[in-house]
RNA sequence: GCCCGGGUGGCGGAGUGGCUCACGCGGUCGCCUGCAGAGCGACUUCAUGUGGGUUCGAAUCCCACCCCGGGCUCCA
């Protein structure tokens, strides 16, 4: 059975062959890193998350490298909307994003690529792309002569010919109205680095294909973001690269995750609709939002609403039920029927996420194995302690590459809780003179290690050892 | 205007020619149950935007149309 991915390039499902044996990069479009993260962020960012570790899943070695886009005009204007250095405020909104990912469970990017970091590569690549003739100064930057590269547009299935409407005011002294800057002159108070074609910044283009050059190569396997970037970003990219390098395809997957909406609409700080990343999680856990984001396909757009993400919340619930149902059987006999389902169970799950990480489809197969573990427990007490090992270090497998996860530990603040309440209950018992189940209560936990002591200002508890 | 998606039951959401169209959520009833919860079983189910066409057979292929969305040099 054959992994297939959706290409955009060809619009169909292909089969995945790496370039380089078992060997599998990946670069993905990261954030413009000057504001809270949002959630159509984090449903790229989970949809990428999710694959690189289905890939590892599955035995490739995955290299997965995520571009920060540090330097842009947004970051200049807030920048001076709060008085700060863009190159600040990008740094602490990067800080923000990955506290926002890792509390998602976004932990597959192997190297994280800061853009300003990648300056001189890019000036290499500008320089390269003006040498031959693709590219032109300008007294406000560097352009890339679109006219020049006839594969512009095949990435978005466009002809570059009817890109004419414009919702952005042209640059005048561009040659092409679909030109697109490689480098932007500078002006006074904007960040700038010296280059042979004057003091500027780079385009917003022209910093992935510098970090993928200089990582992978001219080519790679895949290449993800989020489907809105098709054009004219990287459509851009395919452009500067494939001139500069002179090789083709620079990508052999293009991967685009689909649009989230907020209650039916795209998210937007006109619409006041905009959600970020923490204010979402403060009303629903980590599990509650990877199962909303695998419940649907990546490719397909999505509909955030109250109703979606208690119903992820419900089934996330409905796993960690039977998880535990099983998990808390008496060691004994029986569960061979698990054994049947477990395979079912498998098969199904890998064969959905080899076409094209279809996650929802995975997920049903998941639902059959739980519906399994349920029928068994309802109807037995004890389970072959083997048996119960191979099911739910499978389900606990394939949960983990969705990024689910039920934790054992107990924190802090729920033993606390739990304390107080058996003590609460065991002074209630004492009132009643109810000794013998009130002792029963103080025999059981000192078996657990912890000490009750009554007190003459009531009973305290610690841990022994 | 051009390019690209999408329209499936009460809801979410799979399914690219054919076994009663998955799976989940919700709802109803029953079982279990001191109560609650969880679970099990049954039902909710004869759903594919509209109109044509191809076919023995269409959600799936073809044509036309309607609606919604994305992109058209800001965007995950």
């Amino acid at each position: 059975m054959a992994l297939r991915v959706f290409n955009t390039m060809s619009g169909r499902k292909e089969e995945f062959v790496p370039i380089h044996g078992n060997r599998v990069q990946m670069f993905v479009c990261g954030p413009t890193v000057y504001d809270y993260s949002h959630l159509g962020h984090a449903r790229t960012y989970v949809a990428y998350d999710v694959i690189a570790k289905y890939l590892r899943y599955r035995g490739y070695s995955v290299f997965y490298i995520m571009n920060i886009t540090d330097l842009d005009d947004k970051i200049i204007r807030r920048a001076r909307e709060l008085g700060k250095g863009p190159l600040d405020v990008a740094r602490e909104f990067e800080v923000e994003f990955y506290r926002d990912m890792a509390s998602l469970g976004v932990d597959a990017v192997n190297l994280y690529a800061r853009a300003t970091e990648h300056i001189d590569e890019m000036i290499e690549q500008i320089e390269g792309l003006l040498e031959k003739g693709y590219a032109y100064v300008t007294e406000t930057g560097v352009y890339y002569d679109v006219t020049k590269f006839p594969r512009y547009g095949r990435l978005s299935h466009q002809n570059p010919k009817e890109l004419v409407v414009h919702r952005i005011e042209v640059d005048p002294t561009k040659r092409n109205p679909g030109d697109f800057a490689l480098w932007k002159r500078s002006k006074e108070g904007e960040p700038s680095w010296d280059s042979p074609f004057g003091p500027g910044r780079p385009g917003w283009h022209i910093e992935d294909t510098a970090i993928t050059l200089t990582y992978f190569g001219p080519q790679y396997d895949i290449h993800g973001g989020a489907i809105e970037l098709i054009f004219p970003h990287h459509e851009a990219e395919i452009a500067q690269a494939e001139a500069y390098t002179g090789v083709s395809p620079l990508v052999k997957y293009w991967v685009h995750t689909g649009i989230l909406y907020v209650n039916g609409e795209k998210m937007s700080k006109s619409l006041g609709n905009f959600i970020t990343i923490r204010d979402s999680m403060k009303r629903y856990d980590k599990n509650t939002h990877r199962m909303f984001f695998v419940s649907t396909l990546y490719r397909s757009p999505m509909d955030y609403t109250d109703e979606a993400m208690r119903e992820a919340k419900a089934k996330v619930d409905g796993i960690k039920n039977s998880y535990f149902a099983l998990k808390s059987l008496r060691a004994g006999s029986g569960g061979r029927e698990l054994l049947a389902a477990l395979d079912r169970a498998r098969e199904g799950f890998l064969e959905s996420m080899d076409d094209d990480f279809n996650t929802p489809k995975a997920l049903s197969h998941l639902f059959g194995l739980t519906r399994e573990i349920n029928r068994y427990c309802s109807k037995h007490e004890e389970v072959e302690e083997g048996i119960r090992e191979r099911v739910l270090s499978t389900l606990e497998e394939f949960l983990s590459i969705l990024g689910i996860e039920f934790g054992e530990r107990v924190d802090e603040r729920l033993l606390e809780g739990l304390l107080r309440l058996l003590v609460d209950v065991r002074e209630g018992l004492r009132r009643e003179r109810r000794y013998e189940e009130a002792d029963e209560i103080r025999r059981r936990l000192k078996e657990l290690g912890i000490v009750l002591e009554d007190t003459s200002r009531g009973t305290v508890w610690k841990v022994e050892g």
